[in-house]
RNA sequence: GCGAGAGUGGCGAAACUGGCAGACGCACUGGACUUAGGAUCCAGCGGGUUCAUCCCUUGGGGGUUCGAAUCCCCCCUCUCGCACCA
């Protein structure tokens, strides 16, 4: 054997991977086309922070993306399948300090590198509408935005406590705060009173949780749950209490309750330490010092520790009272470190009887307990009670509204109220505004100017963008150098004239992310974010592939986005949800847990490449799990997936001489005409039906398994293949369709090997493969045979028996008769082709 | 506590509407070919057993059914999310 030929026989993928990716790329193979008669399909995989290198887990997620596209174009779609950079945040500027170059360097040298990356695996992106949210020509369209939400009073300007990373420098989004820690240093997050821009996602509270209802079977239920979590609409009553004597300027505190039904039961009223009610309230009382450290000593308790569920309910009397709007009854006015400030008004009615909390903060000062709901059939004692009846029953104590059952009772007492002006049916949401401006260098400038005498003016639409500029000295302390990059800050107030500065605080990085596919519809549009008709043609995203862990941020900014969008005309009017359909791909691990430079135990892809090449990696990377699932990365799990390429290359290079230029399923029923032809063309329609099926479900590592058994099937065939023309067409048939429904996973072998055996087009521009039910149909089916239910053996019978004859031959089975030797039968169960169970006894 | 998901060989996993549990792969064992094998091929591979036999086996316990990994009830374990939301 020369060495020319050795070397043509061994599967090297390193060569191989090349010659094809540059070949897509000279044919533009991946193009989509805005103007195209095909139906559309886009599908998505969450774009990347350009962070420096690809990890397995981005591979996992690209290819599955890549698997769909790949799939579907096979299936005669015009499929969008784009990549982009999601280029701001803060690693950009943490890297420049310890790097000693510029976030803009950093950010641009790692796109190149992840660019590079994601083209060696292969990725059938149309990257003429790859994008980089930190390019001004993207992010100007961001202000735009800005401006125009600004003009719909979406967008809002509010001095207010707000979350703050003492590490990152910066304020952060409630989405961003994981259990009281930052989402991205794991630091302990602060309350810091600032004046920050807000968008007031609140307004679309509404639609967000309607239009869950929307994403029903096209989203992970968790997701759809986490979301309706999160946004947590409650329904119930906003009630004014009337202050005994008045506050400053203010006569009333004014509460939420979900429970109006229970207002005859409230003893006093709860306020949170923050509520700007309090000093009013303590001014000039005796007691004013003791309840101002009492609020000091709350307000400086971190959330974490506040908000444990170990923390005893403790508070402290105002002095002040208030009165019932129904009876006039004096109700004391309390502190209580329990009550939340940003949650409905920060106070609450206390109906101690009906309220867990209440119940237990009512037991600790002695305050009293009233019952006013009467569970059916039971008379609660207040004396008695353990603890509060939390549920709905009958009115009691309660005025004309006795008798009257909880809900309806809701009702009547939000009406009376109405009626008096004393407060109304009212809904409640725990989601809260996004805070999106960030005291950061490395994002989107924040479109405004503050003037001396106008105040904040916004820039002007035609001036956009606002440049972040490039020649800034970055700080070592971690701080945005805008605020001393006089170039930046001064400007000319656009309404008066005179001098102004601009806001340097840049937007949160979520912005960029909440439009960005949108924008891949015609991505090199200058003159507008988007082109209308696109628009129409592509959104929704069809499938969209990315991690769980943008169940609430990412993916509940976007909704809000598209519907903002929407309203502002940006989009068309049809177009309420970016997402219809949402695969969450787990995670890959290492030894049990995640992959982590401080452990030492990362598996670079570049390397895993280098190693085995990019369609194993891909492939393996499907194969070894359902992808929801998180896997465990497993070194010769990988070596598996390896060898089961070489054994496809060898297969076709070894039958070479054998394999004739046949596309899948081309091989007709009177080719078939031995045994061994008709088995192989059985098991190639059988895989071409699996593998559809399994496709279209995301279930790539059975689609992956059935082709596996297909080539040991032509292995095996390939033994006894008779020398005839007819048979090789099966083989050749069944071999065509291996390498047709394997291409999407494994792309550059697959068409190497197309090639090899006779085709002059790409195998990625063949149709999928259909099957055909005749070809899977047997003469003779296995049928399994039960007595009580116990599995006794199985029968050969032809497909074309009746019932009858399956339950003759099953009762004439010597391994049947054996155990019901002796016994009475007593009832014959027959699934035609499949069983016999046999009852006796 | 509330919500969602999961629990199947030594391991990753299959079994889509109840119908032969463990496909496919990893690891392992034996053999073939070999100067060699971390290559390749063939065979075996849930546990027990009297091994051409029969029994047991899908977290545990009940139930429905001719038949249950799958449906119902109770319990246990794990993962994730939310958690004083008035």
């Amino acid at each position: 054997m020369s060495q020319q030929r050795h070397t043509q026989q061994r599967y090297q993928p390193r060569n191989i991977e090349e010659k094809w990716q540059a070949k897509w790329r000279k044919n533009d193979a991946f193009g989509a086309s805005n103007n195209d008669a095909r139906p559309k399909y886009y599908v998505l995989e969450m774009f990347p922070y350009p962070s420096g290198n690809i990890h397995m887990g981005h591979v996992r997620n690209y290819s599955i993306g890549d698997v769909v596209a790949r799939v579907k174009r096979m299936r005669g779609f015009n499929v969008l399948h784009p990549m982009g950079w999601d280029a701001f945040g803060l690693p950009a500027e943490n890297a420049a300090i310890k790097n000693r170059t510029h976030p803009a360097a950093w950010t641009y040298a790692n796109i190149a590198t992840m660019r590079a990356q994601l083209q060696r695996l292969g990725y059938s992106y149309d990257w003429s509408r790859e994008i980089a949210t930190c390019r001004p020509e993207y992010y100007r369209f961001e202000q735009s935005f800005f401006l125009r939400l600004l003009e719909k009073g979406l967008v809002y300007r509010k001095k207010a406590p707000q979350n703050w990373c003492p590490s990152c420098h910066t304020v952060l989004a409630n989405e961003q705060v994981i259990d009281g820690l930052c989402w991205r240093c794991d630091s302990r997050v602060e309350q810091k009173d600032l004046t920050q821009w807000f968008l007031k996602i609140t307004a679309y509270g509404d639609e967000l949780l309607n239009d869950l209802a929307l994403l029903e079977g096209g989203w992970p239920e968790r997701v759809i749950t986490m979301q309706r979590n999160w946004i947590g609409k409650s329904t119930g009553a906003s009630v004014k209490f009337a202050l005994e004597k008045p506050a400053g300027n203010t006569r009333h505190i004014e509460v939420f309750t979900t429970r109006p039904d229970t207002l005859y039961g409230v003893t006093f009223i709860t306020l949170a330490p923050e509520h700007p009610l309090v000093e009013p309230l303590i001014e000039g009382r005796e007691n004013a010092a003791e309840t101002r450290d009492f609020v000091e000593r709350i307000r400086n308790m971190d959330r974490l520790s506040r908000q444990a569920d170990t923390l005893d309910k403790e508070g402290v009397f105002t002095g002040a009272y208030a009165l019932h709007p129904f009876t006039n009854e004096r109700l004391p006015l309390w502190l209580g470190n329990f009550v939340l400030a940003d949650y409905g008004t920060g106070a609450v009615m206390a109906v101690p009887a009906h309220d867990q909390r209440d119940f237990e903060f009512a037991h600790k000062y002695g305050l009293p307990i009233r019952v006013v709901i009467c569970p059916a059939g039971e008379r609660l004692v207040p004396q008695d009670m353990e603890a509060a009846f939390t549920g709905e029953g009958r009115m009691v104590n309660s005025g004309p509204f006795d008798g009257l059952e909880s809900t309806p009772g809701k009702t009547a007492v939000a009406e009376r109220l109405e009626q008096e002006d004393k407060g109304k049916a009212a809904v409640q949401f725990r989601l809260r505004d996004w805070n999106i401006s960030r005291q950061r260098y490395w994002g989107a400038p924040i479109p405004v100017m503050y003037c001396d005498t106008c105040g904040p003016v916004p820039e002007k639409e035609e001036k956009l963008p606002v440049i972040l500029p490039l020649d800034v000295k970055t700080r070592d302390d971690g701080r945005s150098p805008l605020p001393e990059t006089a170039s930046f800050t001064n400007c000319i107030c656009p309404r008066c004239g005179g001098e102004a500065r601009r806001e340097t605080d840049t937007m949160d990085t979520f912005m960029e992310s909440s439009w960005y596919f949108a924008r891949f519809t015609d991505a090199r549009k200058t003159d507008a974010p988007f082109d209308r008709q696109a628009l129409q043609y592509w959104l929704p995203v069809d499938q969209y592939i990315g991690g769980v862990e943008h169940a609430i941020l990412h993916l509940l900014y976007s909704r809000f986005f598209t519907k903002a969008l929407r309203d502002l005309d940006f989009f068309p009017p049809g177009i309420s949800e970016p997402f219809t359909r949402l695969l969450t791909q787990g995670m890959v691990l290492k030894d049990g847990g995640k992959m982590s430079k401080s452990k030492g135990n990362v598996v670079d892809p570049t390397e895993m490449m280098d190693k085995y090449g990019a369609d194993t990696v891909r492939l393996f990377c499907l194969f070894a799990a359902p992808p929801e699932r998180d896997f465990d990365w497993s070194d010769s799990g990988i070596d598996g997936a390896s060898r089961f390429l070489h054994r496809v290359w060898r297969l076709f290079v070894e039958e070479r001489e054998r394999i004739l230029p046949l596309t899948a399923c081309e091989a007709k029923a009177a080719d078939a005409a031995s045994d061994l032809a008709r088995d192989i063309r059985r098991r190639e329609h059988l895989t071409v039906k699996k593998v559809g099926e399994d496709m279209e479900r995301f279930q790539f590592n059975t689609a992956i398994a059935a082709v596996m058994e297909l080539v040991n099937t032509l292995y095996l065939a390939r033994e006894k293949l008779l020398d005839n023309e007819a048979e090789q067409r099966v083989f050749s048939s069944a071999a065509a369709t291996t390498l047709t429904l394997l291409s999407p996973v494994a792309p550059h072998i697959c068409e190497e090997l197309w090639e090899l055996s006779g085709h002059k087009d790409e195998i990625g521009k063949m149709s999928w493969p259909v099957w055909d039910a005749a070809a899977t149909a047997q003469d003779v089916l296995t049928v399994a045979l039960q007595v009580n239910g116990k599995l006794r053996g199985t029968l050969e019978i032809a497909a074309d028996a009746g019932r009858t004859d399956q339950e003759k031959a099953a009762l004439a089975d010597p391994a049947v008769r054996k155990h019901i030797a002796g016994l009475t039968v007593r009832r014959v169960i027959v699934v035609p082709g499949k069983l016999v169970n046999i009852v006796a006894g």
